[in-house]
DNA sequence: TTGTTTGGTTTATAAAATAAACTACTTTAT
DNA sequence: ATAAAGTAGTTTATTTTATAAACCAAACAA
């Protein structure tokens, strides 16, 4: 009856990080950890297992002379997001 | 940018159980076990935690000689769910 | 040149989920 | 009558996950 939810999605700062991807081309470490309010330990980590999981990319670049994290949604992860919110949806709406 | 979500509610057995209480007027215990899928030691643990937070009531009983527990969703909790879902549209439509 | 800020990572701790083991009682088979 | 098997759970232990604290390196500011 309850299809499985993908687990890496179904945490709180993961989805929020794959929601703001979504709406962005790309965004950077410090504008993540802002718009999410994640302390930069637990994103970093959180950003790592996503990376892991090919939901997203993680290049590091320089920003003139500083360390730049630019992070990107990759197709896997958008169809696991979409997927996701299919399976939810169930969850969500005991009528059907 | 992001509202919290209800920790209570974002697991997924515990969303299963309310689902599955909103739909009907009450359930047994080996109801939600075989719909939701969970062992029976899990099943208890979160069935506790739901109840300790008013968003179910358990209620002890028997049908003939056997014991029985018989689960309700309470307006509380049916009050948290819609709260709950109404915050996680806000991760699942990156648009608004 | 010595704080201070930025941009993180690593590691330790706390919380949560899950499973395994156990209790209590009932039904069925012998 | 009694042993075996099944039902209905609870308790406890283990694993996993989330989170925060501590740390590091480079750059900038005084």
């Amino acid at each position: 009856m309850f299809k499985p939810l993908d687990p890496l999605l179904h945490s709180e700062l993961r989805l929020a990080v794959m929601s703001l991807l979504i709406g962005a081309e790309s965004a950077e470490f410090p504008y993540i950890k802002e718009q999410t309010g994640a302390t930069a330990g637990n994103l970093s980590v959180q950003l790592d297992k996503l990376a892991t999981a090919g939901y997203i990319t993680v290049e590091k670049t320089f920003k003139g002379k500083r360390p730049c994290t630019l992070c990107s949604i990759t197709p896997v992860g958008l169809k696991a997001f979409e997927e996701y919110v299919e399976t939810l949806r169930e969850y969500l709406n005991p009528s059907q």
